[in-house]
DNA sequence: ACCTAGAATGAATGAATATTCATTCGTCAT
DNA sequence: ATGACGAATGAATATTCATTCATTCTAGGT
């Protein structure tokens, strides 16, 4: 997590002349896909082009194409890793025996999917530009799928335990998480498209509101 | 309404070599949003080039910039179509005096949102093309809170009608629009990306499910 | 039957941009 | 210190694609 993108590398003090920095194939790749989520944010997934990505990340050129192919595998990498990066978040959570308290772990769950700051947005927007995609492309749908269904066998197993620890009756887990799912992606995407009548405060409420009505006694 | 799109316009009846046919503009227009809806739908927005949009509309190389000006005049107004078309359908379900019982409008507007065929499939594949967009595009970001607005007026309006008629406590009509807008977008990206994981059949129950939670009285 | 306005065509143009690769230059093992 | 490996550069190339416009053709009016 380590973010040195747009920082610029090295330069000799005066001039501003930037000196060549050699780095670990690893660290360049990770400083494209930073740089990438920046562009594709800004600029719109259809937008965007090598030149913004490369120049973003503050290197030359052809460098994307030594690190990564093509653009498309470019693309395709910084999906993924967007991908992962949620979804492994939220994983932590609900695993999480870090938090005992089942309600506690509610309440951090929706914290991490609709708090955090200006980096949060630039993610999603990035998320959805690939879900926009994903309809007509097998490799993003693969991709976004995979993660999805990890996350939503997650989410069940963690229902169930709350549905277990309050005796709730006629509830299906699994409805439930798909539900409450949807709910967090369409209101993710109305905080992206209509920022104005929807605030990250109210999007929290709205889904409190769902989470109390399913589990009354977990969330106050 | 008419779907001529995709017809093979009057070939000679033995060579199949096309004849040019002259049509009203307004027809032409509606005739290159039709087949940039199909385009957008099958190889994604940032994918269509001009040359698809024509020859899947059956027409030569330049008439989409006679009628449109430009390639982003004709994506804009696609997205127009669209959003006004989805919304239109909406909104003349929830005024529709010509479903007196509110649980019955109730389940008309899910079967609308949720319902029809291949051709709903597309639709859906479009708009969440340009949702993916609207982040980084101001102009597109105007058609789609313009007209979302409008819809959750609407809905709110529908849903205050329905918690007068049941004498519902502690339900806030806004809240739950909003609510359920998400939950419906959230569903439509589940089908799309996921179609494996989550069929439309349940959808529509995962959405039930949210409004007899709601609306216990008017949805059986 | 003939004209004419303007709709439609599609080859040509030029701009944008992904990709290549010969060259340059850090870095590290010796 | 020195050499060699390979990372990084960026000018050159090739391709893709939106847009233009001279030409062709259709349809409605006379």
């Amino acid at each position: 997590m380590t973010d040195t993108s747009g920082v610029v590398t090295a330069a000799s003090p005066h001039t501003g002349i930037k000196r060549r920095q050699i780095r670990p194939k690893a660290e360049r790749r990770q400083q494209l896909i930073d740089a990438a989520i920046r562009c594709i944010a800004q600029a719109g997934l259809s937008a965007v082009t090598m030149q913004m990505v490369t120049s973003e990340a503050g290197l030359s050129a052809g460098i994307a194409n030594l690190h990564f192919e093509s653009k498309e595998n470019l693309l395709r990498e910084t999906l993924r890793f967007v991908a992962e990066e949620y979804h492994d978040g939220q994983i932590e959570i609900m695993e999480g025996s870090r938090i005992p308290d089942l309600g506690e772990r509610l309440d951090a769950l929706l914290d991490f999917q609709l708090g955090r700051g200006v980096t949060q947005r630039q993610k999603m927007s990035v998320w959805f530009a690939y879900y926009g995609e994903a309809g007509a492309r097998p490799v993003y749908q693969k991709i976004v799928s995979t993660v999805d269904r990890l996350a939503a066998q997650k989410l069940e197993a963690f229902f169930t335990e709350i549905i277990l620890d309050g005796q709730y009756r006629d509830v299906d887990a699994r409805d439930l998480a798909t539900g409450y799912s949807a709910l967090i992606d369409g209101l993710h995407l109305g905080l992206l498209v209509t920022p104005r009548d929807l605030s990250k405060r109210r999007a929290r409420s709205v889904a409190r509101a769902f989470l109390r009505r399913a589990f009354p006694q977990h969330i106050s």
